[in-house]
DNA sequence: ATTATATCCGACAAAATTAGTCGTATATAA
DNA sequence: TTATATACGACTAATTTTGTCGGATATAAT
């Protein structure tokens, strides 16, 4: 429990890898080689991040990849929630359907508990994540 | 991700449950039936905070669970590790066996990470959940 | 003693999530 | 025109999480 996912852990890597190059465009090929990872997965999850416009992307032979200047203020916060969504320790913090809500002794606790974590995600960004 | 699990939630309601009923013994069957939680997933559980002595287990009729003094002082960090094993958004911050360490490029950040959310869960005792 | 109720314990099955694959389309530099 | 790169969705495989089942042990009450 209260792990990170494969794609998150592929992006930062992808991400700190930018970081250290970024005079070159660098395609999936080059990341999904240099760190084992496989491409198609690693792929998919760096043209969410293109869309978001964290990175940039160019097609074409000699395209590839590389750091946007939003890049450096990104928050793990926004970073995860790119790719995962809302980052909670329990579906309860964003999603409503919970039958024992009203019964439950706990919300406001775990409250507490996400909102500490929230808050160390939104101190850190990506830059200090490449330091 | 970084979700906590069914056990660990359905163990925190247990516990405050138990906090605030420490005039008695609890049934697996009394937490189990107030809150909609499966009996047998719970007892199980329960069985394990029991055998490290988080909270006392009476067996026959009349039987149950109360909260133990230790309750008190354990932390969330302790806790988790009851039910889940150590706590690590990734799993090589504790196990080895990872093919890429050497090529990794964000071990050192990871870690940093990690060890903010550990001082968070350390900082954390069950008495904190119950207020 | 017998019975009913409770914890204790491991093996198993079902469900959900995560991880990875495949096929195809689009853009562009050479 | 070709080779190389991103873009995108459907699909499968693997793993983790969640829940079930069967039986054992302890003990209070009858």
């Amino acid at each position: 429990m209260l792990k990170i996912t494969k794609k998150v852990e592929y992006a930062l890597i992808a991400v700190r890898h930018l970081q250290e190059n970024k005079e070159k465009l660098v395609p999936v090929s080059e990341i999904s080689s240099s760190y084992g990872i496989p491409k198609e997965i690693l792929a998919k999850t760096l043209q969410k991040l293109a869309s978001s416009n964290i990175i940039e992307s160019y097609k074409g032979p000699n395209g590839g990849y590389k750091a946007s200047k939003k890049i450096e203020s990104t928050t793990l916060n926004d970073f995860f929630e790119i790719l995962e969504g809302p980052t909670a320790i329990m579906d309860c913090y964003f999603e409503a359907g919970c039958d024992h809500l009203n019964s439950c002794n706990i919300r406001t606790p775990i409250n507490k508990i996400n909102d500490s974590i929230r808050n160390l995600f939104d101190n850190l960004t990506l830059a200090d994540i490449s330091q």
